[in-house]
DNA sequence: TGCTACATAGTAATCATTCCTAAACAGGAA
DNA sequence: TTCCTGTTTAGGAATGATTACTATGTAGCA
């Protein structure tokens, strides 16, 4: 998207929140990736040009960018949360190996039917469709991954071929 | 669904799966509900009747039933981990008040075209569909928990109006 | 230029989940 | 039936992402 930091803090004007350099460069930060970022990631980022920021700012600022309704929070699991601030109608491919989470515009996916079978008073407001599969350089190395890591408490390697599911 | 201790002993054993009391009791309680659990739904239904019982020993046995196929995890954002002994294919409302879930089975939704654009060698093996909204009994509380419950740091009642993507 | 409410940073706390370990047990072999 | 061995269990400790607390800083406005 390639947003200036002037158009950020117009846009940040629009919506009635204050403009600040941190806030403005962690919404630059997201909203020129396509990576579905982490905290962290936009942590990472930043640090350099600001290197007295707080992760705890990078929570509080996605915070508010998402009740202003300018991010969105991805969830693929109950790892960390992934950020989104492409805000056009879109679904998302999930890599179950390296975690990429890559965007999917497909119109025919945008106009589902409401499901049948609900509770009458159900009011559906949005739906998302989350494929998963394996992206070409993780099916490489699926069967090294298959192969346990040998020893220890089995946990850690079972958990990642449990599928998630929404 | 309401399989006995006995069907649920004969599952083990063609999964190759040890039979335990705790883990029968754990997948019965988990295979006939309709609630999506969490570990500790099920360990606070189980405990009476074992009370040695662990909250550890839920989540790993929820870990070897998911890598049996058993047992899917599903997510409904960063919360806590909600199960699912369900295998039929079918997808999930979430009321974004009660996060409740609730099964949807519309065949229509069973075979959604492969989505277009993506990168030629990732290899989809599965999908979901969630839909989200409130439920009747939620909608009618809307209004209160729209204005914001007063003082304190904003963060945990913003938290709640961002809507959870897949 | 001041005021004031909101933002930031730093630190501590939370809490779901995982790790570690010794003891118990299930299932197959003898 | 009894024994053996690898798996399962229970409990307690550790982890780590996220949230809470709080003093200081600052954006936006009069
Ligand atoms: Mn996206
Ligand atoms: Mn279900
Ligand atoms: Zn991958
Ligand atoms: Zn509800």
């Amino acid at each position: 998207m390639n947003l200036s930091l002037n158009d950020i803090r117009q846009k940040f004007r629009d919506c009635g929140l204050k403009s600040t350099p941190q806030r403005a460069s962690i919404y630059q930060a997201l909203v020129n990736s396509t990576a579905h970022p982490t905290a962290e990631d936009l942590f990472a980022q930043v640090s350099p040009t600001y290197p007295m920021l707080s992760l705890n700012t990078v929570y509080y600022t996605l915070t508010v960018l998402g009740a202003a309704g300018l991010v969105h929070e991805v969830n693929i699991g109950h790892d960390r949360a992934r950020y989104d601030a492409n805000l056009s109608p879109h679904h998302h491919v999930i890599c179950q190996g390296c975690q990429d989470i890559i965007d999917v515009m497909d119109s025919r996916l945008d106009s589902l039917a409401p499901p049948t079978g609900l509770p009458k008073d159900f009011d559906i407001t949005s739906y998302q469709v989350a494929f998963r599969g394996y992206c070409g350089a993780c099916r490489q190395s699926q069967k090294s991954i298959a192969t346990s890591p040998s020893g220890q408490h089995p946990v850690s390697s079972y958990r990642r071929i449990v599928w998630a599911r929404v």
